[in-house]
RNA sequence: GCCCUCGUAGCUCAGCUGGAUAGAGCAUCUGACUUCGAAUCAGGGGGUCAAGAGUUCGAAUCUCUUCGAGGGCACCA
């Protein structure tokens, strides 16, 4: 048990000793931002004070009386009525050795206990590239996985495919007009036809593979120029997607499932809450707060949207999850009450359901907002902008705010080699202590412990260090991995405070310098552990300025 | 009209199960390089937490009202 849990334990004895009821969530402990504070500080007395009819400072007196642990120096109460907390050096100090046993698991916890979770994200359809949006999903549903496998759950990574509705028949006939066109023969895009450069540049692949062997009659061979199509785009994506370090385990086709006869299935199911009007079936989906039912078969017998969706959403459910994900794009956030309404009908939990909203994202260069690339003339796609800025900017700075608060991504910052950029900043403070690491080889082996390392800085680190934790369990539990990227870069801010105020090699003092490597070897690691878990990768030396401006010039 | 998300420093955002002086980054200004990577660090300035009312020992945080921004309100996907 750490040292955390234990002082919650005990504030919870004393409280229970007082007669006072008091539950887990109650106990609020957080590392102070100020040394006169202590290193951890808690509220307690004066949430509690008014049930036990006591003056808030008058509790937190009795409670520091009564406080007794170990590692635990002292207790000050302070006005109006905190608990400040000073934990023993060698406390604190043990999270080193215990970092560097663990290593790349240090951070590791047991809160799924093996429990199932699928999260589902991007999910574009296959038909056409991705944009700035997917790409936002993915960074965040990738991290998310991350975030959750490292809590300890089983994590399914999945991507449904609409691979069956009109949009699909939209793009056959979209390749249609551009394959015709290759043979000079005239015929205008669908009106909802996809304009993308992509489906010229398929049209003449499928040119060399075939030649002009549907020239004659395209039409009665739509499906062929539909499952081309998609399997091409589909291809496409998953090649972007893996560029960006985003790779998924299961690809759910909305056509198989449909073939499946999964449809009919939950159609029958849905019945009992389902009514004809107007030659269409709608489901009852006001009862769980919706706006208005919903339609479910046109009155031309063809399916909604939502149809196979919610048949989708049931075989998840049937596959047995903990726990599903569904990142969605911020446009479709009516429609998460339909269809855990629908779910809620077919017997399952909707509260198993999460939906995370992802808000748009709006690209600025130079100040200004921009749209168009100048190359397609179309909307910036995610290879563009991986071209443009890096695998490692483009990831970091997806995920560093909240998913459901619009993003404006400084494209000259991303790029930008310096401190002000985060990403870099992170980087090179990992380089920085590799570099430290590799100096100090005359000062091993290295002493895991700290009791020499009293001053601010090294306490402030010690903090953080132990903080990862928690930091991990609560950007899981909220689905938010920009709690991790704040973190990396307040870590790297306390590491680097620390570099200026304290020389860690120092011949003249040979056991600090071994205490300090190893301060600095559990920095790396958890700095590394949490670049990982937003994947971006943690380098051991960055290229020089002086290089980079070379290579420029050159 | 109804529903979501939101309104916090010049800009972009944290903080929201009520708690100590409202925090970061960018921008701006001032200092610090014969020493482990100055791609760094230290320090300024900058706020009626959109407005108003309520709840109480205490409100950026909870409730209500108003104003403003964006998105959604299909037998589209």
């Amino acid at each position: 048990m750490d040292i955390q849990t234990e002082i919650k334990e005990e504030l919870k004895k004393i409280l229970t000793d007082l007669k006072c009821a008091v539950t887990d969530q109650d106990i609020i402990l957080t590392a102070s931002n100020n040394r006169d504070h202590g290193d951890y500080a808690s509220n307690i007395a004066l949430r509690k004070a008014k049930m036990l009819g006591l003056k808030p400072i008058e509790l937190a007196n009795k409670m520091a009386g009564m406080f007794k642990l170990d590692g635990v120096d002292k207790v000050e109460p302070a006005m109006p009525g905190f608990l400040n907390f000073f934990v023993k050096q060698d406390e604190l100090g043990s999270i080193i050795k215990v970092i560097v046993d663990k290593n790349e698991h240090y951070g590791d916890l047991d809160l799924g206990k093996g429990k199932k979770v699928d999260i589902e994200y991007v999910s574009a359809n296959p038909t056409g590239v991705l944009h700035l949006g997917h790409a936002r999903g993915a960074a965040l549903g990738d991290c998310i996985a991350r975030l959750y496998k490292k809590a300890g759950y089983e994590v399914t990574r999945e991507y449904y495919i609409n691979d069956a509705g009109n949009q699909i028949t939209n793009l056959g006939n979209s390749l249609i007009c551009r394959y015709l066109e290759l043979f000079n023969v005239k015929r205008d895009l669908p009106e909802d036809g996809y304009h993308g450069e992509e489906i010229i540049e398929l049209a003449k692949k499928l040119k060399n593979e075939v030649g002009d062997k549907y020239v004659s009659d395209p039409d009665s061979h739509l499906d062929f120029f539909k499952k081309y199509g998609s399997n091409f785009l589909m291809d496409n994506i998953k090649k972007d997607l893996h560029e960006f370090r985003v790779d998924q385990d299961v690809y759910s086709s909305e056509k198989a499932i449909r073939d499946r006869g999964e449809v009919e299935k939950v159609l029958t199911l849905l019945k009992p809450n389902c009514y004809e009007k107007d030659g269409a079936l709608f489901l009852n989906t006001t009862k769980d707060g919706d706006d208005k039912d919903r339609v479910l078969v046109k009155s031309d017998g063809a399916y909604t949207y939502l149809l196979p969706d919610i048949a989708y959403h049931n075989d998840k459910f049937n596959r047995g999850f903990d726990l599903l994900i569904d990142l969605f794009g911020a446009d479709h956030h009516g429609y998460v009450t339909r269809l855990k309404s629908a779910e809620k009908d077919l017997g399952h939990d909707p509260e198993k359901l999460t939906v995370s909203l992802v808000q748009m994202v709006r690209l600025f260069k130079d100040g200004e907002e921009f749209k168009m690339s100048k190359r397609t003339g179309n909307a910036i796609s995610m290879k563009e902008l991986i071209d443009e800025v890096g695998v490692d900017a483009a990831r970091y700075f997806f995920v560093s705010r909240s998913s459901n608060s619009h993003l404006d991504f400084d494209i000259n910052l991303a790029k930008t080699l310096g401190s002000e950029n985060p990403v870099y900043y992170a980087q090179y403070t990992h380089a920085r202590l590799c570099g430290i690491i590799k100096n100090g080889a005359a000062f091993y082996p290295i002493n895991y412990k700290a009791d020499l390392l009293v001053s601010e800085s090294e306490k402030n680190l010690l903090i953080s260090l132990k903080d990862f934790s928690n930091v991990i369990k609560v950007a899981c539990q909220e689905n938010e991995p920009y709690k991790i990227t704040n973190y990396v870069h307040s870590l790297a801010q306390s590491i680097n405070e620390f570099y200026t105020k304290c020389r860690v090699l120092d011949d003249a003092n040979v056991e600090l310098s071994k205490e300090r490597l190893g301060l600095v070897e559990a920095c790396r690691t958890v700095l590394a552990n949490a670049l990982d878990l937003i994947a971006v990768s943690a380098p051991d030396h960055m290229v020089s300025l002086d290089k980079e401006e070379a290579s420029k010039e050159a």
